[in-house]
DNA sequence: TATGAATGAGAGTTCATTCAT
DNA sequence: CATGAATGAACTCTCATTCAT
């Protein structure tokens, strides 16, 4: 019954590959996925070596970053589902709280090259399946109770979260943060169910239009 | 009797720099500003020196992109001010119409050391800035029509631009196209004006405030 | 307990450095300082990569070159003063001895680029600096000895010495050595005092003469 | 009967080569004989393409700036002969007046890569020769006057001409003319017949040491 | 096991030389 | 014939990855 090799690590190593990742996480969202991999040791601490030691190269890294990423979001959906009384509040909620999907964000629509490495990693495809399907039952849901307009499906919400959330950078923490916020809640006013709405173009966007 | 530098080139210097130019818009706009020069040289026709010659630095090249970019959507802002009959749909149009608009974003937003370049080129900025001006007609004319809603100035209107066209790797053609068109339709409801809208959180962010 | 940080270098990493060293030296005092690095590398046994660990950049060699290379001769004018019994035998020594001053001279007089590099090199200065010292007292003693002609001063003998101590290319290294030790003794002969000898032309060069 | 090559060419392609001449030089006396082509043709007033019509490479252009030099050297030489009264006199103003020797000298001991083209020239070698003649009926003249001491051939002096004739980059021209002169001068004693002189060391050098 | 040194392939840039205008 | 554009090999430097200490 050996358990997740993570698992087994001694207590040093343990606190290493994490001070890396954290180290990573921090580096990718601010500068992206091409960084030297000495200053992401540099930064966590250790050296080039025991990086390699825990994450074999580049790819395997920046996998197990979109992997923490992904956990945590799916936790917030989660909780959001669980907490909030109409799935609209947990959608509304949802998008207004995750900052974390920035770095998913970053990750995913920057680079082709984190791309090509995230969309063939099978943990994290199905991470973002189990994540595409809380979003389904939010959208489901909100369009049931009149709140979300009707031509629109979870590709579309996902879409705009992804878009709205990525980095924009050179404007300073404060304003990005305060667009971010504003633009969110434009885009919160196009989704809402309305009399006056033209109808938009094409079909609806589900949640399988997002593969490869 | 113009003495642009441009102008006074061999007939096919000036052919292989728009050959370079063109190329280089396209890889840009596909791969980010980091790809090798000499990817750009083969996909021009034209050898290594070539492109430096004309382009003394890879700088130089992503600066040149940029005006040529800015140009091209400046020349799109002002024919639909003067063929449209209101604000409103001036702006409408070239959110509609400004697919241009994305390399100039993923130049802009991608990388950081594109961002410096670009904020750093004094003609780039001008460019920018005549834009800008450009939009903030609309958006004052579209609120004095009443129908754009009054809690947006023009910094919003341009993140919200720039966001939305920020392109999507890793989806099809098809599907990237149909996806912005859909997300541009659900931005422009959030923006119309309407009495359900609550209000937007903190002030609404002018052309001044996208400065470094 | 000292910190140099040479002195911290791992055993394997202190040897590499050594032997880049000593195989610059060759190479830079047989062939000029704009020989390519990978033939430095490579004749020090080591990948470019080590080359470039240890010293950033072409700039960075050159100084350390030049920096052990004084250092040499400086020890050298010491012991000289130590151990001779006349200001004049020491300075005739050291003329003798110095075959060492040939990197310096060659690095210093061979390419603008080294120069300019050496002359903005504090470290340098400093070492050349003390070097003078050392010899202008010899120059005084010797010509206070009355074996030295009263109308030179430290600025002409070092001259001299950076002169007729250049490398001469192309010759067997039998030929240079020999014609080397000859046009030395003919210089000896012509800084010795004696009535027989004309004034020389303007202002004796003091060492101060020899700045930028 | 046709007459030399250079001869024949038109008064433009004539001017043009002498102004290549003129430039290459000028320059190649000032930073060495590795400076890009371009910037010999820029300073020409030509296109490279000009250049390279009349010197089909770098060697060729090399070669010619010898051979040019080489030919004035000689002449001062022959007008000393000529002129002077004796053999010791015509060696001195020879030495003090042969500034023109400093590019030969420059071109000669600089770079192994000149100097490998220079003495591959049978032209060159030629002119080299003939001024070697013309020393050596000076040094045996003047040591038959008893004025040049009798332990020297031609090739020490030579060597000291060349050696002491070698540009010092990095020096004002001013202190540059001024340091030269002072080091003819001592050199000059050095050379003078006089009982108190130590033999010199080996073998004198006559013409024929210089060769490879 | 952690460290940081060594390696070498590859990217950016320069420049000698050729060739179209 | 003069010009300056185009080419591509060579060089400098960086960085992912491996390996000795």
């Amino acid at each position: 019954m050996t358990a997740d090799p993570e698992t087994r690590l001694r207590a040093d190593a343990r606190r290493n590959r994490d001070q890396i990742l954290a180290a990573a996480r921090v580096i990718f969202a601010a500068q992206g996925a091409e960084v030297p991999m000495e200053e992401i040791a540099r930064s966590a601490g250790v050296g080039v070596g025991t990086l390699y030691r825990r994450f074999p190269d580049r790819d395997a890294l920046i996998r197990a970053v979109a992997v923490d990423n992904f956990d945590r979001v799916l936790r917030d959906a989660k909780a959001a589902k669980d907490e909030e009384s109409s799935d609209w509040d947990a959608l509304i909620r949802l998008l207004h709280q995750s900052m974390e999907l920035q770095l998913s964000i970053q990750l995913a629509m920057v680079s082709p090259r984190a791309l090509a490495i995230l969309t063939s990693d099978p943990a994290i495809k199905a991470l973002r399946d189990e994540l595409l399907e809380v979003m389904d039952s939010f959208v489901q849901g909100a369009q049931a109770e009149g709140r979300l307009r009707p031509d629109v499906a979870t590709g579309d919400v996902a879409i705009l979260f992804a878009i709205v959330l990525r980095q924009m950078p050179g404007k300073s923490a404060e304003v990005a943060r305060m667009a971010t916020r504003r633009c969110i809640g434009i885009m919160i006013d196009g989704l809402r169910a309305a009399d006056s709405n033209e109808p938009l173009p094409g079909q609806a966007l589900t949640g399988a239009d997002l593969d490869p």
